[in-house]
DNA sequence: GCGTTTTCTGGAATGATTCCAGTAAACAGG
DNA sequence: CCTGTTTACTGGAATCATTCCAGAAAACGC
């Protein structure tokens, strides 16, 4: 099992979360593998504690992001991702063939687009940017079959 | 049944896609409904033709997406949405109570955010962003029945 | 410790979307 | 206009991520 991070604990305390071994694992499980989906999450949290449901693994991801400690992103098309990354104005690229995420800062300063134009009304809260392409492995195979043919045309 | 507009026609054509009655009605539907969902327009084209099933509409829609006469968008957690504004940079506002959705142009010129300083070596080729908030109606009411008014710690 | 409250377990359910095999319709060519 | 090939539509079943449910187990306040 790996170390339990006494941070987390006073983290899910501050926040009035009562301290439980599922929330601390997949915390820990997010510290390692950045923009996990909710399988990723209980397939580590499984390697760490040795089980849990797949409903609690979905329990804590809910509490914890509803907390602010965990932010959710959901690319179209893909399930969910959940990162520790919280706070910050940052934004996400979508590999449009293997699905991976990564992170981007804001080109524009802190915020640009959070005050759009016209929003008809619309008590805005929250701008999401999310950049959709090629990841550097999808960009160069021509096939996504993960054949490693060593010619550089 | 709805006026069919021989401009779908000649679109329909001009991508080189076969010219079905379920594809003029998925556009006809789509005219009068912007932002609609498979579901919305499923009963749409219903109204209109008297029946279809629900993988034609699937199907229809996915054609005319792949052939950028539509454009698919789905806000996390909620289905997906379909609009025949297609080719312009505009975003939307999704509304977090209802999950009404809404065009917004975009506040800084052309395609501010398209262009991020680290993309980590992806092939970037669309931004896409997407305000969250709460529509007037949703903003203005305290609660619509049973929803979650969470926070009281 | 003890009781109350919240969380975890396991199983079943949901909802959007897709897969499949067969039938029907669309267009090209004669 | 008729025919063959290609592509789309039908209905039903399947999939996948996620949620709902009721009971058992753990967490925290006293």
């Amino acid at each position: 099992m790996t170390t339990t991070s006494t941070d987390d604990v006073m983290l899910l305390r501050d926040r009035g979360l009562r301290v439980t071994g599922a929330r601390l694992a997949v915390l820990r499980a997010l510290d390692g593998h950045q923009h996990s989906t909710a399988d990723d999450v209980v397939r580590s949290v499984r390697d760490d504690l040795g089980s849990v449901s797949v409903q609690a693994v979905y329990d804590c991801l809910r509490a914890l992001s509803a907390a602010g400690l965990l932010r959710r992103m959901e690319p179209a098309g893909h399930p969910a991702r959940y990162e520790r990354r919280v706070g910050d104005n940052h934004h996400h690229v979508v590999c449009r063939a293997c699905g991976v995420v990564a992170d981007v800062d804001c080109t524009v300063g802190a915020a640009p687009c959070l005050v759009p134009n016209d929003s008809h009304g619309f008590v805005v809260d929250l701008a999401e940017v999310t950049f959709w392409g090629l990841c550097p492995a999808c960009a160069a195979e021509p096939a996504p079959a993960a054949e490693p043919s060593s010619n550089t045309p």
